[in-house]
DNA sequence: GACGATTTTGGTGAAAGTTACTATAATTGA
DNA sequence: TCAATTATAGTAACTTTCACCAAAATCGTC
């Protein structure tokens, strides 16, 4: 057979998709990031992300979604795609000399509402770990997580995703302990959070109160999306 | 051959990087982007984001800058990754009813100084497009452009995109037509813009001046990327 | 060489936003 | 009923934003 140059060089990919798949517990004030053990090689009985190779006529996004919804039931939730990772040699099934078969992984980065969200069982082979706590992980599912980490910062900083998980009602200290657990105690006063939120006009006063315990019950308020339009894809921040 | 599940529904991908290339040319005040013409099917003679296929023990980085470097030749650039297209049926050489092989495209942003940017000649087939007339492309290449146009206008926004691809010395006044060439005319105030780019202190006054015609010398400024340092990764916003 | 046109540069002040802090209101538990 | 607790409202000093203006330094022309 005669190969021209191209043909010679080319290399076939296997393309899997990893999930980096955020939630929130706002009982205990957790990040929590969901891992699955692996059950073959390589990296057998290591931590992973949820992945999975992606099938005939599938988009990615399906992929992603059919991955996520074979581990957690979930409602309420945001998925995005995240970076896609590709350089050789990160899958050890890459034979070394050969013009085998190559891994790439495109990662989508999601967030989950955490009360709604049901691991489905499988034997302690999916969990929610906490982020801190993370182990070392398969393949480079680390470096992915950390851009996945990055990632949730940021867009919580300049995007609505926030109310995609919270509950449909929420008092300001929900939403305001939703932030800290993310980006610390110290990113903003409590009471200056509040006034700012309000400001901007789409958190709508739904006139119930609730009270939790001690103190003065908090007002529940609701997301108003087309009140957010008009500040889409403006720079604003709430922090 | 006994196939199990896995195997059946599995696809192979042939990974391609196509690259939106942009630069400025600040002689007339034009946003550009680099599109080449298809010479082979599909698409054949129809212009197209330049792109190629990935080869044996490449990565996709190496891969963009090839692409680049066939095409042009530059020293100062920026480039990073922009998205990953994988919808099936995006590539008419993917038949329809096989399991064939399928064509994915990681695609990559990169913006290049116009004074210094070569064409490498290849009778006409590679050209800078303005921005506004740039025709139906090859694939889903508009989409794609389309996307990197957004993350050009961002990217300008809240990081120092700028100051890779301008001159080393460059007046105040070259940085705001840089700006306006991009976001458009009335996205701030010239004098406001000066103020407050200079308070940021990443801004060297090199004491020098140039003169271009009429009017008062203009003194030439160089970026202090040490200066910008502690800037880096605070939501911050030039406009 | 004077002068108007032109561009750079350095302001100004009113309005708006930020920030740290304080006071008041409404609840629970003892 | 009272202390503790949490929610909410407000205040005053400070900073930033924004529209606008005036002076400085050049060019071209008469």
């Amino acid at each position: 057979m005669n190969l021209n140059n191209d043909q010679l060089t080319l290399e076939d990919f296997k393309v899997g998709v990893d999930n980096v798949i955020f939630s929130i517990d706002s009982q205990k004030n957790r990040l929590l990031v969901l891992l699955v053990k692996r059950p073959e090689e390589p990296y057998i009985n290591m931590w992973s992300l949820p992945g999975t190779l992606v099938r005939q006529g599938e988009s990615l996004e399906a992929a992603a979604y059919r991955i996520l919804s074979e581990k957690i039931e979930v409602n309420n939730l945001y998925l995005e795609q995240l970076y896609t990772f590709g350089g050789p040699n990160r899958d050890p099934r890459e034979s070394p000399d050969s013009y085998g078969v190559r891994y790439l992984s495109v990662s989508y980065f999601a967030l989950v509402r955490f009360e709604e969200a049901k691991l489905i069982a499988n034997h302690h082979k999916t969990i929610w770990y906490m982020i801190e706590k993370v182990p070392q992980l398969a393949f480079d599912h680390n470096l992915i997580l950390n851009y996945g980490y990055q990632r949730l910062r940021s867009k919580l900083e300049y995007s609505p995703v926030a109310f995609d998980v919270l509950p449909q009602l929420f008092t300001l200290n929900d939403l305001y302990q939703f932030y800290t657990t993310v980006l610390g105690e110290n990113f903003a006063d409590y009471s200056n959070f509040r006034t700012r939120l309000l400001k901007l006009g789409f958190l709508i006063d739904t006139e119930k109160k609730v009270s939790r315990g001690a103190g003065r019950p908090a007002t529940l308020y609701r997301f108003d999306s087309e009140a957010f339009a008009p500040l889409k894809d403006k720079p604003f921040v709430f922090i």
